[in-house]
RNA sequence: GGACCCUUAGCCAAGUGGUAAGGCAUGGGACUGCAACUCCCUCACCGCCGGUUCAAAUCCGGCAGGGUCCUCCA
């Protein structure tokens, strides 16, 4: 198995740090607003990846925290007239509707930084103990240029991060490269600590987390790319500093979503959101359509093709399913196949380039077509079982599987009388039965 | 201003040195009581210019166009 690690900048082969298991941590959303469908790419992405590392037989961990502590929150809290605890409660019921409706799998660990802070107070008090972190007046900064390496993840050094440095200097920082682990305010939530009454800074929840949780380096950090600095960059100075590690041995970043060809964002008001989309397993398919690392762009039209394919794979199902069921022949059998074990190997063989999506929807779509030459042809059940079993595997893993609910003796007689109807002649009797199998959602 | 990335048919998208996967759309056909579904056939000199090489979409340089990031803003 081959992962882009986008600390090294290139391919690697993925060596777990323990044999068969893989301890895995995504940056999660900030709960303030429900999610676009530019939040949803790496959130349906790692639960990809997660569907297919288990498969693989291994012992997934996977974490992905919410920030519930933020400006945004607090911003939103006055705006909607609404406690924070109101807020972030909200939306992440919102968040986790959202993926639901996304076929993302929600029995992964959650933290939140709420539940977190005393660890987060005490992660603090380790670096201020070992001299990475000073107070300034109930601030908490990090002494970024005291960790050599710092910028090795987003290839950027020191020098050229000063000088190309366009914020105002914070005056109580003694290099304008040091960032906040605590800030001191009674703005919103806060909390007492012994720097000050505050909060804790963005970047020190996931390290303070994934030390807690993890205790240990960790496989894989995932996000967008647009975490790769300064977010992570700061996350890995701070696991240096106190772990004397890079946090993770894999960084993993997916690319951006645009809209029109113009990037998505709430300023520019081009969001769409998930629970506005109303083809949820079509837009699925859309954000593995494409490579994690490359940008993704979205418009309406080119959507339209995502639910032809989409409704293409459920009528594969479908239609081997009810033969299998119509003949009672719907079994578990082992897939024997040539033509089927290879194209199941090349589904896994993309998968395991970097998780290339695009090309293993391609094996599956080379199985359908291979389904539906078949299953048109004289009946082979044991062979029916097994284009079934091997397109829901494939569909399984990319999270677009399609659960068929066993046929009724009400149903296939309906479905008989419908063929009978037909051979009669009797049209009329033929097209009312055609109907209403189409709304039981057997045609 | 600095760092980095991208540009493949009408559209989406693989490919990373050996003469362009796949899908959608289009056009033609098969199947069908009519449909739907499905299947078959059709559909590209890889942004432009130069270089390296026996050989380049793939490597190097230049140009054009597009994009991301540059520290609390989260």
């Amino acid at each position: 198995m081959k992962i882009y690690n986008s600390y090294k900048d290139k391919l690697e082969e993925f060596k777990p740090i323990h044999k068969g298991k893989l301890n895995i941590y995504v940056c999660g959303p900030t709960v303030y607003n429900y999610i676009h469908i530019g939040n949803a790419r790496p959130v349906v992405f790692f639960d990809t990846l997660r569907r297919f590392f288990e498969s693989k037989g291994y012992k997934v961990k996977f974490v992905s925290n919410f920030t519930d502590i933020d400006d945004k929150i607090i911003q939103k809290a006055i705006a909607e007239d609404e406690s924070e605890l109101e807020i972030s409660e909200k939306y992440i019921e919102g968040f986790l509707d959202d993926i639901k409706t996304l076929n993302c799998k929600t029995d992964y660990i959650k933290p939140k930084v709420t539940d977190y802070i005393k660890h987060i107070i005490e992660f603090i008090d380790e670096l201020i103990k070992k001299d990475y972190a000073y107070n300034v007046n109930g601030d908490v900064f990090f002494r970024v240029e005291k960790v050599k390496k710092y910028g090795a993840l987003s290839n950027r050094n020191v020098d050229d991060l000063k000088s190309g440095s366009r914020v105002d200097i914070n005056p109580n920082k003694e290099s304008p490269l040091d960032f906040t682990l605590w800030k001191k305010t009674s703005e919103g939530i806060n909390f007492d600590s012994p720097f000050s009454k505050g909060r804790p800074g963005w970047h020190t929840e996931c390290v303070a987390m994934i030390d807690d949780i993890f205790k240990e380096q960790i496989d894989i950090h995932g996000g967008g790319s647009d975490l790769k600095f300064p977010h992570h960059e700061n996350e890995i100075a701070q696991s240096i500093a106190l772990n004397n590690h890079r946090l993770a041995k894999y960084w993993m970043h997916n690319g951006r979503v645009s809209i029109k060809d113009t990037k998505m964002s709430k300023s520019l008001g081009n969001v769409i959101l998930v629970k506005d989309v109303e083809e949820k397993l079509p837009l699925r398919y859309f954000l593995l359509s494409t490579h994690y690392r490359s940008p993704l762009n979205y418009d309406d039209e080119g959507f339209n093709m995502y639910i032809k394919e989409y409704d293409k794979l459920k009528t594969t199902i479908k239609t081997l399913f009810i033969k299998l069921e119509l003949a009672e022949e719907l079994t578990k059998v082992e897939v024997t196949d040539k033509e089927i074990l290879a194209l199941i190997k090349e589904f896994d063989g993309a998968l395991e380039d970097d998780f290339n999506t695009a090309n293993a929807i391609t094996s599956l779509q080379s199985l359908l077509k291979i389904a539906n030459v078949n299953v048109r042809k004289k009946p082979d059940y044991n062979y029916f079982n097994q284009l079934l079993k091997a397109i829901n595997y494939m569909s399984y893993i990319l999270g677009l599987d399609i659960e068929m609910e066993r046929l009724s003796e009400i149903d296939k007689k309906m479905y008989h009388d419908w063929q009978i109807a037909r051979e009669n002649k009797d049209f009329k009797t033929a097209d009312n039965l055609r109907t209403k199998l189409t709304n039981r959602g057997i045609l």
